[in-house]
DNA sequence: TTCTTAAATTTTGTATACAATGCAGACAAT
DNA sequence: ATTGTCTGCATTGTATACAAAATTTAAGAA
C-alpha cells in the first residue's frame, strides 16, 4: 500500500487499516505516544490522525469504537435512505455506459462464487456504482461513512455469506435496466433490510 | 456566550462563530498564527479547531468554505432526503407530548411576524423537532451539519423572509396531527424545494 | 473484606522551537 | 514579452518539553 507524503497521512492511514481489520480490537484505548512509536513518527500527528478518525466515527472518546446494535441500525438505515434514493436515481438517469459496469460487477460476482474476498470486493463496487447515480457528493459521502462503521461489523458477516444476495444484486440490476424507480427502489429496500436483519442475527450470535 | 473548558473548545466556537456569523467571510484564509494570537492560546489548539471545522465542512484547505450553487444544493438534497423520512416517522409514531411542542412552535413563529431574528430560531425549532422523530442520531447529526453549511447562505436568505413559510409549517404540522404519513412526507418535501429554489433565487442575485 | 482517599503513574493538553514547504517577487536568459 | 529559477518570506508540519488532568495503585480505616 502506497502510504504518501506527510506524517499525518501515514499515522491516519496505518491506524484507520489496523481499526478495519480489526487488528485494533473495539475498545481498545488509543494511546498517542504508543502509536507514534510504533508508527515512527511524533505524537502531534497521530493526534491529529485520531481526530480525525474521530470525526469519521471509527474512534470514540480514544478508544476505537465499538457500535451496539442500535448504532448499528441508526448506520444502516441511514444507508438505506440514501441507496433507495440512488436506486430511483439510477433507473431514471443511468447512462448506458454505466449500466454496463453495473452489469458487469453483477456478472463478475456470481462468477467467483467462492471466494469471498472477491464478492466483497464486487458487492462494494455494486452498491458504489448505484450510489454514484445520485451525482451527489454529500450523499455519496455519507454512504461512504456508512459503510465503514457497518464494516466493523460485517467483517464477521462477510465470512457467512448471505443466501439470495447475489439474486438480489441481479433484480435491482433488472429493475434498473428497465427503467422502473418504484420497483428498483422498492427491490434496494428489502436488499438492504435484510441484510440489515441478517447482520444483526449473526451480531447476536456472538455476544 | 460560555465557551468552556479547553482552550481547543474555546478556540472552536470563536473561529466557528465568526464564520457563521459571517464575519470571516467565505474564501478567507485562516491563518493559525493570527487566530492563536486573536484568540490567546498557542497554535496547537487552534489547528485542532481548524481540523474539526475541516471535517465538519466550514472550512476547505485553510480557507472559510465558499458553497458555489451546486454544492448548496447537495447539501439541501440530502437534508430533504432526511426530513421526509422523518415527517413520515413523525406521522406515524409522534407522542402527543412531541407533537404539542411541535405545535407550540408553530403557533409562536406565527405570532412573532416581525421579528426576523426570533422566527429564524422558530424556524429552526421546528425541523428539529421533526428531525428528532427519526430517533435516529446519525440522521439528527447529519441534517445538523447540511443545516451549518446551508447557514452559510441563508443568512441572506432569512433576511428576506419567503413567503408562504409558515403556512407550509402549518399544514405540515396539521397532516402529522391527522397520522397521514404520505401527506406529511409530501409537503414536507415541497416546503423544502421550495425553500431551496428561494435560497438559490437569492443567491444568484448577489452573484 | 470493602470503601475512601492519597500518592504515583499514565495520558492528554498546550506552548514553543525548529524544519520543510510553498509562494511571491526579482532578476536573468531567451 | 515570456519563461525560468533564485531568493526571501509567510505558513504549515513536526518534534519535544512541560503543565494539567485523568486514571491507576496502594494504604489505611470502617
Amino acid at each position: 500500500m502506497r502510504t504518501g507524503g506527510t506524517a499525518q497521512a501515514i499515522a491516519y492511514e496505518k491506524i484507520r487499516e489496523q481499526i478495519v481489520t480489526g487488528n485494533y480490537p473495539g475498545g481498545m484505548k488509543l494511546i498517542e505516544e504508543r502509536l507514534a512509536e510504533e508508527i515512527g513518527v511524533s505524537r502531534t500527528p497521530v493526534r491529529e490522525a485520531i481526530r480525525r478518525l474521530e470525526q469519521e466515527g471509527l474512534v470514540r472518546r480514544k478508544k476505537v469504537f465499538k457500535p451496539g446494535t442500535k448504532e448499528l441500525r441508526d448506520h444502516f438505515k441511514m444507508r438505506i435512505l440514501i441507496e433507495v434514493h440512488a436506486a430511483q436515481m439510477a433507473a431514471t438517469y443511468m447512462i448506458d455506459d454505466h449500466l454496463e459496469e453495473l452489469k458487469e460487477a453483477v456478472r463478475k460476482a456470481q462468477a467467483v462464487r467462492d471466494d469471498s474476498a472477491e464478492i466483497v470486493r464486487e458487492n462494494k463496487r455494486f452498491h458504489d456504482l448505484i450510489v454514484r447515480e445520485t451525482r451527489n457528493p454529500v450523499m455519496i459521502d455519507t454512504v461512504s461513512r456508512m459503510q465503514s462503521i457497518i464494516y466493523l461489523f460485517s467483517r464477521a458477516v462477510v465470512i457467512n455469506k448471505r443466501p439470495g444476495l447475489l439474486d438480489e444484486h441481479a433484480a435491482i440490476c433488472e429493475a434498473i435496466t428497465e427503467r422502473d424507480p418504484e420497483k428498483a427502489g422498492r427491490l434496494m429496500e428489502e436488499h438492504l433490510e435484510a441484510d440489515l436483519e441478517f447482520t444483526l442475527a449473526i451480531v447476536e450470535l456472538e455476544e
